[in-house]
RNA sequence: GCUCCCGUAGUGUAGUCCGGCCAAUCAUUCCAGCCUUUCGAGCUGGAUACCCGGGUUCGAAUCCCGGCGGGAGCACCA
């Protein structure tokens, strides 16, 4: 028995005939920003680059004129650069339209394809009944007039198109003649009205695939007959195939990921923009403070399998911390706040550590002079006559609407009372930014507001990032 | 309806090709205990799975057959 054992430490299985380097792509189109989803073709195809070596190429698939946001192509290379992604070379099909054109006159001549003239709606019956239509087999000669005829202007939208032929008898009717490229007259952001035909995907993505050489692709299995069709392009033209491989679906819950939803969305106030905390956009959990390393590791645990699954906020969430815990600052921040006298005899000073883990750190230094208050959380306001802690000050009994100081003594720890943190008197007004859209408001150590662009910790409320501290902290939430 | 793909714990994942070291791996999650001046972190222990039914075999998560379940596609979007 020949058994490979093959060591799985490291997350991805290894690609087929991937021998040498390879060359990829990561190929957004341009309809809006990166999300979720995209991130993890983006970090497969990075992943294998980085371990075979060769390219990543970035091809910005802008050939529907309609369904383009121009914002786009700035927004793309900004989120993968964000992402850790290396991209090598970046191409526009927009520019490439002269290729696809080539390649579409070359399989008209050699009769494996045809431009039809039928309403879209006859054509596809007739297909459903594995029939030809009547343009499919006339001679190359009036395929190669009506060709030309689709660029002066003849034809209008919808009036003719290429069609690549298959097999009209097959048995999968996702796989019988599809529409190469069609008439669309809608400027294109950044070719305006120079082209009337515009490529489809299938015929855009097949040529560019095989003149960038790639070696192995990588796609959502929702492309599976997309593969299958293409594959007819190669084969016509004698072109060697990649390697295909096509990885299951995933669900997400709880995190808007459609472009037109989100962006109706933004129009009607219902999120902030593209980075609401609300989106699943990679501009969202940037700005969440979820770091890209821990994203990456996700999409490499999770792997490359045609199963479908349902993504996981919790995993991602413990990975993140996993990251953070131990650089985050640590601070007081009290959620709705109930200002409370403190009786004491003398001033108190606080010591808070930055970071418990390292002293090294150093201490938060917080004053609570006499006949001064305190703000605990709503939640956390004791029975009459209970003890609590307040977190690295004192232990006090609340009694008549007030806390009564008891001393420091840390033994009390051991009764197992109730710790709660609490800012003093002199705070800083501060929010938090809720994933639900919701916004908690309270006061923060003054301290918060020199953590500006940080993730920190909100103790016992949960990490955050600090977007802003003036006129007040503005913070969003990350995780607990 | 047609075609294709896929079914291992709550969620992912290893193992499936080449049957035995798999009374099933790892991560996350949950529970308990320890520790700790955070509901954070750490440590220890525990919980939960091979879709179902047949068959082949000394032996099946792994091979065969049949069910069942889930997903994708059947666009002049990508």
């Amino acid at each position: 028995m020949v058994r490979e054992s093959k060591p799985k430490d490291f997350g991805l299985p290894d690609l087929e005939n991937a021998a040498g380097p390879v060359r990829m792509r990561v190929a957004p189109n341009p309809s809006g920003p990166l999300h979720i989803g995209h991130s993890r073709m983006a970090i497969l195809n990075d992943e294998y680059v980085k371990r075979y070596g060769g390219a990543c190429i970035s091809r910005f698939e802008d050939t529907d004129p309609a369904r383009i946001d121009p914002s786009a192509y700035d927004s793309i290379p900004v989120d993968l650069e964000w992402l850790g992604v290396k991209i090598h070379e970046t191409i526009i099909q927009s520019d490439r339209f002269d290729l696809y054109y080539e390649v579409a006159k070359k399989l008209l001549n050699m009769g494996k394809a045809y431009v039809c003239t039928c309403r879209p709606d006859d054509w596809r019956e007739l297909k459903a009944k594995k029939m030809p239509c009547p343009h499919r087999e006339e001679p190359v000669e009036s395929q190669a007039t009506r060709w030309d005829r689709m660029f002066d202007g003849t034809y209008a939208q919808e009036e003719a198109s290429l069609v690549v032929k298959t097999d009209l008898s097959h048995p999968n009717p996702a796989i019988r003649d599809f529409v190469g490229l069609r008439i669309d007259e809608t400027p294109h952001p950044r070719t305006g009205t120079r082209f009337r035909v515009y490529p489809l995907m299938n015929m855009a993505v097949a040529v560019d695939d095989h003149e960038l050489g790639l070696t192995h692709v990588l796609r959502g299995k929702d492309h599976l007959n997309n593969t299958y069709r293409q594959q007819y392009i190669y084969s016509y033209l004698g072109w060697k195939e990649p390697v295909y491989v096509h990885y299951g679906r995933v669900s997400m819950e709880e995190v808007q990921l459609s472009t037109s939803k989100m962006s109706a969305g933004i129009a009607e106030g219902l999120y902030t923009g593209w980075d609401d905390p609300q989106l699943g956009t990679l501009a969202s959990l940037r700005r969440r403070g979820i770091k890209p390393q821990a994203i990456r590791r996700y999409w490499i645990e999770t792997g490359i399998k045609e199963v479908d699954i349902a993504f996981s906020w919790q995993t991602l969430n413990a990975f993140n911390k996993e990251l953070v815990d131990d650089t985050a600052a640590r601070y007081f921040f009290v959620d709705d706040p109930v200002r409370m006298l403190l009786k004491a005899s003398s001033p108190l000073t606080a010591h808070a550590p930055v970071h418990p883990a390292h002293p090294e750190r150093g201490v938060r230094r917080l004053l609570v002079p006499v006949g001064s208050a305190v703000f605990l959380s709503g939640s956390d306001v004791p029975r009459e006559g209970i003890r609590i802690r307040l977190k690295d000050l004192c232990n006090a009994v609340y009694r008549d609407g007030t806390l009564h100081f008891e001393g420091n003594d840390l033994s009390v720890l051991k009764d197992g009372i109730r710790i709660v943190h609490w800012v003093p008197e002199k705070s800083a007004e501060a929010e938090v930014r809720m994933a639900d859209g919701s916004v908690r408001k309270g006061l923060a150590e003054i301290g918060l507001k020199s953590a500006k662009g940080e993730v920190v910790q909100l103790e016992r409320f949960g990490f955050v990032r600090v977007e802003e501290t003036s006129p007040l902290i503005r913070c969003v939430y990350t995780h607990r």
